[in-house]
DNA sequence: CATCTAATTAGACCTATATTTAATCAGATC
DNA sequence: GATCTGATTAAATATAGGTCTAATTAGATG
């Protein structure tokens, strides 16, 4: 798991002394003492600073007789301040679901779309009509939502509580779902009035 | 200062229960009771966390009856995980040199090199030899090192004391200097001994 | 080996923060 | 207006963290 890694790392960045110490050492290379003068704190509050630092890999140092130099780490705070982005984006798309994911990707490459969405409705929808769990994969998701939805009528105005209802007897999170269905653009809402969308502007999965 | 807000944006992330809560949300919003059940941990938790992410700019909510949905908002993510570099990046070349930075920009770019050369080593240099102070610019830095420099001969090797002695005469910060001429290509080390490099070798301006 | 210097460790102090349970608030529903 | 439900606040606890002084270590110098 790289999630104690990126807390490392933030962690690093999340005190004001430790940044200005590497703005110092951005215009190049200073050892313990000048940079106990220049933040104005004492050496062994740097050698504290500097560990929580070398630890998160945003600088390296090189020892010339008995100084220290400290050396910022161009290329990993670059690599690290992005990871955090590549996780999410990761996340989005990748989100293990929590079960039944024994389709192999390449099999999935294989299948048509409407085969695909099958396999996905039937593992997470029970033969009695209950949805085991909102897929966390936003095509698996999308898969679902489009089958639920499929069950409301076209052109026909219903309340906000038609909607829970309907919802409940697939899942009890209804609040979750009746959302997801007005972002996804399968529904459209106006003063607590749901209707049905053209589905060519449903999400795609 | 932006300081203050680099530091909340990465205290924010530095914690795994609120980094996996952006990792759940990058697939779509969720409201406080599911995140405490997928986290595992109390509503009251959820709220704590849900506040310091507000205030870091990584998540913005929206309320639909009484349920508050909670969403990322990418754009501040990317925007603030870049800040830091940014701060680096300015501070190379910006950062203010404690006193006697008046000559302009403008009047700079009109002066040739030896000219602007001369003015730093003025500003830097007292009259009778003594460096007031290391330029955080690297520009300035590099003219007052060159000029440091000149006073040593052409191929002659030098004792690692000779050239601590000689450095003192400019600042008492030796150690610093000297690693500095080193790395500026100014000098060549090998096993203590030191020797001035030919000057096409020097680091430029 | 005695001394100097830069860095680190130890220990103390105080503040910040992650988490919990219990109580309270605020919309929404009936 | 009584009741639900989801969110927040309050209070308590335990842990982490920033900073200091004093003591110790480890190279380098003489």
């Amino acid at each position: 798991m790289q999630l104690d890694k990126l807390v490392t790392f933030h962690k690093a960045l999340a005190d004001p002394t430790r940044i200005r110490i590497l703005a110092v050492l951005a215009n190049g290379p200073l050892h313990g003492q000048a940079l106990a003068g220049k933040m104005g704190v004492t050496a062994p509050t740097i050698t504290h600073h500097m560990a929580k630092l070398r630890e998160a890999g945003a600088v390296y140092e090189r020892r010339d007789k008995n100084t220290i130099y400290f050396y910022l780490h161009e290329a990993n705070m670059k690599r690290q301040s992005q990871a955090i982005l590549d996780l999410l984006a990761k996340a989005k798309d990748e989100s293990v679901d929590e079960f039944q994911d024994d389709i192999s990707v390449a099999e999935q490459r294989r299948e048509s779309m409407a085969q695909e969405a099958l396999q996905v409705i039937r593992s997470f929808i029970t033969p009695d009509g209950k949805l085991k769990q909102i897929p966390a994969q936003r095509k698996k998701k999308l898969f679902v939502f489009e089958h639920m939805v499929r069950g409301l009528e076209r052109g026909r105005k219903y309340q906000e509580k038609e909607i829970n209802e309907y919802i409940k007897t697939f899942h009890e999170d209804f609040a979750t779902i009746r959302r997801e269905f007005v972002m996804n653009q399968y529904m459209y809402r106006e003063n607590g009035i749901y209707e049905l969308n053209p589905e060519e502007l449903w999400a795609k999965p």
